[in-house]
DNA sequence: CGCAGTCCCGACCGATATTCGGCCGCGTCC
DNA sequence: GGACGCGGCCGAATATCGGTCGGGACTGCG
């Protein structure tokens, strides 16, 4: 993990696709010596995988995305709920945060019903005391935009 | 965006860097065919770009990761906000939600120093009224996990 | 019917990935 | 010092891949 390492990752951020042939040239190496800095940072697992950025418009089509303020029962600990919660349809990603809440997990729902079952769940098999939800109404995401 | 287009986005997102010959094994098509609804999807904007998912403790570093609750100010529009908040350094997410705050804001910064500079910014540039920051202490996320 | 458009295929060729052997610098051990 | 193993890098050879071309099947339309 040095300072070569770091800047393969920022260069496979932007482009998983890339060519190991152009990125040895971006960082100073031989296509070898690229690929093979970037094999073994996925067999150490600094590299967790290559992924797609697909437009929610088009991947969700009217599925609802919600984040959810989650507060744990005081007989629940971080561990139990973060084992359980991993288990339930939807969830995308769940973060221990500070503040009045314990945590905030982002969601996705098919429809309202499907996010009422969530929540019912959440509380039922989770160990959640108490959940404030916001429905996402539209993404203004794009930085760090990957390269097109 | 059929049936097959879907397929196609849902391999993916599990593996980026497949090639298009596996790709259109796997969907039933020629390595041709997979490849061309690949780069139409790409030029239609369904697909946004490829890229790395980098374990969040070899990446960071010791950075911070924030949410931050905004409320606008009255004389600010969204469109002027969502426009101004994505010149912001470290700015990650912008999503318009429901709730008594009008957007939720994620972001990177280095340290507190950066994260004042960065709420300072908010306020001064974006027309932020209000803001309440949360600090990510853990990830917990795993779902949906690319193939290895 | 002719025609254009779409989608798919097989074949080709240049570019790329992977493997292999070899080189070099480093630290260890005798 | 000298032998040894290890990790990182390189160049060459071979297998694989990506982009392009030509062509076939199908559809819709005048």
């Amino acid at each position: 993990m040095d300072r070569l390492d770091r800047e393969i990752l920022g260069i496979l951020q932007q482009d998983a696709r890339i060519s190991y042939r152009d990125l040895g040239v971006r960082v100073g190496l031989s296509a070898n010596a690229a690929a093979d800095r970037v094999r073994r940072m996925r067999r150490d697992g600094v590299i967790r995988g290559f992924t797609t950025l697909v437009d929610p418009a088009a991947d969700s089509g009217g599925g609802l995305v919600v984040f959810i303020d989650v507060t744990l029962r005081l007989d629940t600990t971080n561990e139990e709920f973060e084992q359980q919660v991993a288990k339930l349809p939807g969830i995308t990603e769940v973060v221990h945060v500070t503040g009045e809440h314990d945590y905030l997990v982002r969601a996705r729902a098919a429809d309202p019903a499907a996010l009422d079952m969530l929540l019912r769940r959440l509380k039922r098999d989770a160990g959640v005391a108490q959940s404030s939800t916001r429905i996402a109404l539209r993404a203004a995401t794009r930085p760090p935009g990957p390269a097109s």
